[in-house]
DNA sequence: CTGTATCCCCCGCGATACTG
DNA sequence: CAGTATCGCGGGGGATACAG
Protein backbone atom coordinates (compact mmCIF):
# COMPACT_ATOMS: atom_id res chain seq x y z
CA UNK A 1 0.00 0.00 0.00
CA UNK A 2 1.28 3.61 -1.04
CA UNK A 3 1.83 5.56 1.85
CA UNK A 4 0.83 9.40 2.20
CA UNK A 5 3.74 12.16 0.53
CA UNK A 6 2.99 15.33 3.01
CA UNK A 7 1.65 17.66 0.44
CA UNK A 8 0.65 16.04 -2.34
CA UNK A 9 -2.80 14.16 -2.65
CA UNK A 10 -2.59 10.27 -3.12
CA UNK A 11 -4.60 6.96 -3.60
CA UNK A 12 -5.46 6.89 0.12
CA UNK A 13 -6.77 10.39 0.20
CA UNK A 14 -8.72 9.84 -3.07
CA UNK A 15 -10.36 6.76 -1.50
CA UNK A 16 -11.04 8.50 1.61
CA UNK A 17 -12.94 11.02 -0.19
CA UNK A 18 -14.51 8.22 -2.38
CA UNK A 19 -15.55 6.56 0.41
CA UNK A 20 -16.92 9.77 2.19
CA UNK A 21 -18.95 10.76 -1.18
CA UNK A 22 -20.87 7.29 -1.22
CA UNK A 23 -21.68 7.86 2.25
CA UNK A 24 -23.55 11.03 1.70
CA UNK A 25 -24.97 9.88 -1.50
CA UNK A 26 -26.13 6.94 0.81
CA UNK A 27 -27.67 9.55 3.21
CA UNK A 28 -29.32 12.20 0.64
CA UNK A 29 -30.37 8.85 -1.52
CA UNK A 30 -33.26 8.28 -0.01
CA UNK A 31 -36.45 9.77 -0.53
CA UNK A 32 -37.50 11.66 2.58
CA UNK A 33 -34.63 13.59 2.39
CA UNK A 34 -35.00 14.33 -1.08
CA UNK A 35 -38.66 15.46 -0.24
CA UNK A 36 -37.80 17.62 2.66
CA UNK A 37 -35.31 19.54 0.66
CA UNK A 38 -37.45 19.91 -1.72
CA UNK A 39 -40.41 20.85 0.54
CA UNK A 40 -38.18 23.50 2.24
CA UNK A 41 -37.07 24.98 -1.16
CA UNK A 42 -36.67 28.95 -0.75
CA UNK A 43 -39.22 29.07 2.09
CA UNK A 44 -38.33 28.97 5.92
CA UNK A 45 -40.56 26.21 7.79
CA UNK A 46 -41.18 25.84 11.42
CA UNK A 47 -40.65 21.79 12.47
CA UNK A 48 -44.82 21.53 12.28
CA UNK A 49 -45.22 23.30 8.59
CA UNK A 50 -42.55 20.05 7.49
CA UNK A 51 -44.39 17.88 9.50
CA UNK A 52 -47.61 18.51 7.20
CA UNK A 53 -45.67 19.49 4.28
CA UNK A 54 -43.96 15.95 3.80
CA UNK A 55 -46.82 14.04 2.60
CA UNK A 56 -47.16 10.81 5.38
CA UNK A 57 -43.75 11.62 7.02
CA UNK A 58 -44.01 10.45 11.05
CA UNK A 59 -42.07 12.78 13.59
CA UNK A 60 -39.21 9.84 13.74
CA UNK A 61 -38.46 10.05 10.61
CA UNK A 62 -38.75 14.22 10.11
CA UNK A 63 -36.48 14.89 13.35
CA UNK A 64 -34.38 11.88 12.05
CA UNK A 65 -33.64 13.38 8.25
CA UNK A 66 -33.65 17.19 9.87
CA UNK A 67 -30.48 15.87 12.08
CA UNK A 68 -28.78 14.13 9.69
CA UNK A 69 -28.92 17.03 6.87
CA UNK A 70 -27.98 19.73 9.51
CA UNK A 71 -24.72 17.48 9.75
CA UNK A 72 -24.20 17.42 6.54
CA UNK A 73 -24.69 20.86 6.36
CA UNK A 74 -27.72 21.23 4.04
CA UNK A 75 -30.08 22.80 5.77
CA UNK A 76 -29.50 25.16 9.18
CA UNK A 77 -31.94 24.99 12.25
CA UNK A 78 -32.27 28.24 13.64
CA UNK A 79 -33.73 27.87 17.27
CA UNK A 80 -36.03 30.93 18.42
CA UNK A 81 -35.46 31.15 22.58
CA UNK A 82 -39.54 31.88 23.04
CA UNK A 83 -42.24 29.61 24.27
CA UNK A 84 -43.43 27.35 22.95
CA UNK A 85 -40.61 26.54 21.09
CA UNK A 86 -40.39 27.95 18.07
CA UNK A 87 -37.62 26.30 15.30
CA UNK A 88 -36.88 26.98 11.56
CA UNK A 89 -35.40 25.12 9.01
CA UNK A 90 -33.41 26.40 5.39
CA UNK A 91 -31.28 25.53 2.83
CA UNK A 92 -27.77 26.32 3.11
CA UNK A 93 -25.95 27.39 -0.03
CA UNK A 94 -25.48 23.96 -0.68
CA UNK A 95 -28.96 22.48 -0.22
CA UNK A 96 -30.22 24.98 -2.40
CA UNK A 97 -27.88 23.44 -4.78
CA UNK A 98 -28.51 20.30 -4.30
CA UNK A 99 -32.41 21.33 -4.60
CA UNK A 100 -31.76 22.37 -7.96
CA UNK A 101 -31.27 18.58 -9.22
CA UNK A 102 -33.94 17.48 -7.32
CA UNK A 103 -36.30 19.69 -8.97
CA UNK A 104 -34.90 17.82 -11.97
CA UNK A 105 -35.69 14.63 -10.71
CA UNK A 106 -38.96 15.73 -10.41
CA UNK A 107 -39.24 17.51 -13.26
CA UNK A 108 -38.63 14.05 -15.26
CA UNK A 109 -41.35 11.80 -13.29
CA UNK A 110 -44.32 14.91 -14.44
CA UNK A 111 -42.35 14.65 -17.82
CA UNK A 112 -42.21 11.05 -18.49
CA UNK A 113 -45.13 9.80 -16.52
CA UNK A 114 -47.28 9.03 -19.34
CA UNK A 115 -44.33 6.70 -20.43
CA UNK A 116 -43.87 4.75 -17.25
CA UNK A 117 -47.74 4.43 -16.97
CA UNK A 118 -48.04 2.40 -20.31
CA UNK A 119 -44.34 0.74 -19.36
CA UNK A 120 -46.08 -0.97 -16.08
CA UNK A 121 -49.24 -1.93 -18.22
CA UNK A 122 -46.83 -3.64 -20.28
CA UNK A 123 -44.96 -5.25 -17.57
CA UNK A 124 -47.83 -6.24 -15.46
CA UNK A 125 -49.30 -8.45 -18.35
CA UNK B 1 -66.00 14.97 -5.08
CA UNK B 2 -66.27 16.65 -8.06
CA UNK B 3 -67.44 14.10 -11.34
CA UNK B 4 -65.09 13.63 -13.83
CA UNK B 5 -66.63 15.06 -17.85
CA UNK B 6 -65.91 13.44 -20.59
CA UNK B 7 -62.95 14.69 -22.44
CA UNK B 8 -61.73 17.17 -20.46
CA UNK B 9 -59.38 16.28 -17.59
CA UNK B 10 -60.16 17.12 -14.04
CA UNK B 11 -59.34 17.26 -10.36
CA UNK B 12 -59.46 13.23 -10.00
CA UNK B 13 -57.25 12.83 -13.42
CA UNK B 14 -54.62 15.55 -11.52
CA UNK B 15 -54.96 13.94 -7.79
CA UNK B 16 -54.45 10.43 -9.51
CA UNK B 17 -51.51 11.68 -11.56
CA UNK B 18 -50.43 12.73 -8.50
CA UNK B 19 -50.57 9.68 -6.44
CA UNK B 20 -48.55 7.52 -9.10
CA UNK B 21 -45.74 10.59 -9.38
CA UNK B 22 -45.22 10.09 -5.85
CA UNK B 23 -45.12 6.65 -6.29
CA UNK B 24 -42.42 6.79 -8.71
CA UNK B 25 -40.56 8.93 -6.83
CA UNK B 26 -40.85 6.23 -3.67
CA UNK B 27 -39.71 3.78 -6.33
CA UNK B 28 -36.49 5.67 -7.57
CA UNK B 29 -35.57 7.67 -4.98
CA UNK B 30 -33.66 5.14 -3.47
CA UNK B 31 -29.81 4.56 -3.27
CA UNK B 32 -29.83 1.42 -5.08
CA UNK B 33 -31.93 2.25 -8.16
CA UNK B 34 -29.89 5.61 -8.43
CA UNK B 35 -26.82 3.57 -8.58
CA UNK B 36 -27.87 0.94 -10.88
CA UNK B 37 -28.81 3.92 -13.20
CA UNK B 38 -25.62 5.61 -13.06
CA UNK B 39 -23.74 2.98 -12.81
CA UNK B 40 -25.40 1.31 -16.53
CA UNK B 41 -24.95 4.84 -18.03
CA UNK B 42 -24.64 4.55 -21.81
CA UNK B 43 -23.40 0.45 -21.44
CA UNK B 44 -25.12 -2.51 -21.76
CA UNK B 45 -24.01 -4.47 -18.68
CA UNK B 46 -24.61 -7.80 -17.47
CA UNK B 47 -26.36 -9.02 -14.34
CA UNK B 48 -22.86 -10.28 -12.97
CA UNK B 49 -21.19 -6.80 -14.36
CA UNK B 50 -23.63 -5.16 -12.18
CA UNK B 51 -23.57 -6.71 -9.72
CA UNK B 52 -19.99 -6.07 -9.32
CA UNK B 53 -19.90 -2.70 -10.42
CA UNK B 54 -23.08 -1.26 -7.94
CA UNK B 55 -20.53 -1.59 -4.16
CA UNK B 56 -22.12 -3.15 -2.03
CA UNK B 57 -25.33 -4.74 -3.43
CA UNK B 58 -27.25 -8.19 -2.75
CA UNK B 59 -27.68 -9.92 -5.33
CA UNK B 60 -31.40 -10.27 -3.96
CA UNK B 61 -31.18 -6.24 -4.03
CA UNK B 62 -30.21 -6.28 -7.58
CA UNK B 63 -32.84 -8.54 -9.15
CA UNK B 64 -35.56 -6.65 -7.24
CA UNK B 65 -34.60 -2.76 -8.73
CA UNK B 66 -34.02 -4.28 -12.33
CA UNK B 67 -37.30 -5.43 -12.36
CA UNK B 68 -39.11 -2.37 -11.11
CA UNK B 69 -36.69 -0.66 -13.06
CA UNK B 70 -37.90 -2.77 -15.67
CA UNK B 71 -41.51 -1.90 -15.01
CA UNK B 72 -41.16 1.97 -14.70
CA UNK B 73 -39.64 1.70 -18.40
CA UNK B 74 -35.88 2.82 -17.06
CA UNK B 75 -34.32 -0.08 -18.50
CA UNK B 76 -34.45 -2.47 -20.70
CA UNK B 77 -33.44 -6.03 -20.30
CA UNK B 78 -32.74 -8.59 -23.26
CA UNK B 79 -32.15 -12.14 -22.45
CA UNK B 80 -29.83 -14.07 -24.84
CA UNK B 81 -31.32 -17.35 -25.29
CA UNK B 82 -27.60 -18.89 -24.91
CA UNK B 83 -26.08 -21.07 -22.05
CA UNK B 84 -25.13 -20.02 -20.04
CA UNK B 85 -28.01 -17.48 -20.07
CA UNK B 86 -26.76 -13.87 -21.11
CA UNK B 87 -28.84 -10.92 -20.04
CA UNK B 88 -27.92 -7.59 -20.49
CA UNK B 89 -29.44 -4.35 -19.07
CA UNK B 90 -29.18 -0.45 -21.05
CA UNK B 91 -31.21 2.51 -20.42
CA UNK B 92 -34.31 3.71 -22.36
CA UNK B 93 -34.50 7.30 -22.95
CA UNK B 94 -36.16 7.76 -20.38
CA UNK B 95 -33.54 6.37 -17.78
CA UNK B 96 -30.58 8.12 -19.76
CA UNK B 97 -33.29 11.68 -19.05
CA UNK B 98 -33.35 10.44 -15.40
CA UNK B 99 -29.52 9.83 -15.38
CA UNK B 100 -28.58 13.14 -16.05
CA UNK B 101 -30.28 14.51 -12.92
CA UNK B 102 -28.28 12.08 -11.38
CA UNK B 103 -25.24 12.95 -12.66
CA UNK B 104 -25.86 16.22 -11.13
CA UNK B 105 -26.29 14.60 -8.11
CA UNK B 106 -23.08 13.03 -8.46
CA UNK B 107 -21.55 16.35 -9.23
CA UNK B 108 -23.09 18.07 -6.62
CA UNK B 109 -21.77 15.16 -3.94
CA UNK B 110 -18.30 15.80 -5.26
CA UNK B 111 -18.33 19.51 -5.49
CA UNK B 112 -19.44 20.12 -2.13
CA UNK B 113 -17.42 17.10 -0.08
CA UNK B 114 -15.40 19.81 1.56
CA UNK B 115 -18.27 22.15 2.65
CA UNK B 116 -20.30 18.66 4.03
CA UNK B 117 -16.90 17.35 5.80
CA UNK B 118 -16.44 20.45 7.87
CA UNK B 119 -19.97 21.11 8.43
CA UNK B 120 -20.20 17.09 10.01
CA UNK B 121 -16.75 18.13 12.13
CA UNK B 122 -18.50 21.27 13.67
CA UNK B 123 -22.00 19.23 14.19
CA UNK B 124 -20.23 16.00 15.80
CA UNK B 125 -18.85 18.22 18.69
C1' DC C 1 -24.99 -17.24 -15.43
C1' DT C 2 -29.36 -15.51 -13.99
C1' DG C 3 -33.43 -15.91 -11.48
C1' DT C 4 -36.81 -17.48 -7.97
C1' DA C 5 -37.96 -19.16 -3.51
C1' DT C 6 -37.44 -20.00 1.42
C1' DC C 7 -35.90 -19.03 5.83
C1' DC C 8 -34.95 -15.95 9.47
C1' DC C 9 -32.97 -12.30 11.86
C1' DC C 10 -32.33 -7.72 12.63
C1' DC C 11 -33.61 -3.04 12.76
C1' DG C 12 -36.34 0.50 10.58
C1' DC C 13 -40.05 2.79 11.74
C1' DG C 14 -44.55 3.90 13.81
C1' DA C 15 -46.89 4.62 18.18
C1' DT C 16 -46.70 6.36 22.52
C1' DA C 17 -45.31 8.76 26.48
C1' DC C 18 -42.54 12.14 28.67
C1' DT C 19 -39.40 16.62 29.09
C1' DG C 20 -38.42 21.68 28.48
C1' DC D 1 -44.29 23.29 19.86
C1' DA D 2 -40.17 20.65 19.32
C1' DG D 3 -37.41 16.97 20.68
C1' DT D 4 -35.86 12.58 22.90
C1' DA D 5 -36.58 7.94 24.59
C1' DT D 6 -38.64 3.52 24.77
C1' DC D 7 -41.10 -0.42 23.15
C1' DG D 8 -42.73 -3.66 19.83
C1' DC D 9 -43.84 -5.39 15.37
C1' DG D 10 -43.40 -6.16 10.38
C1' DG D 11 -41.03 -6.48 6.79
C1' DG D 12 -36.73 -5.37 4.44
C1' DG D 13 -33.02 -7.65 3.08
C1' DG D 14 -29.02 -11.11 3.65
C1' DA D 15 -27.82 -15.99 3.24
C1' DT D 16 -28.71 -20.06 1.20
C1' DA D 17 -30.43 -23.50 -1.80
C1' DC D 18 -32.21 -24.87 -6.03
C1' DA D 19 -33.93 -24.56 -11.04
C1' DG D 20 -33.40 -23.57 -16.03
Amino acid sequence: MAKSYAGSPDAADLSRADSLAREVFSDIANKWALLIIETIGEDTLRFSALRDGVEGISHKMLTQNLRMLERNGLIVRTVHPVVPPRVEYTLTEAGRALRVTIDGMCTWTRQYLAHIESARRRFDS
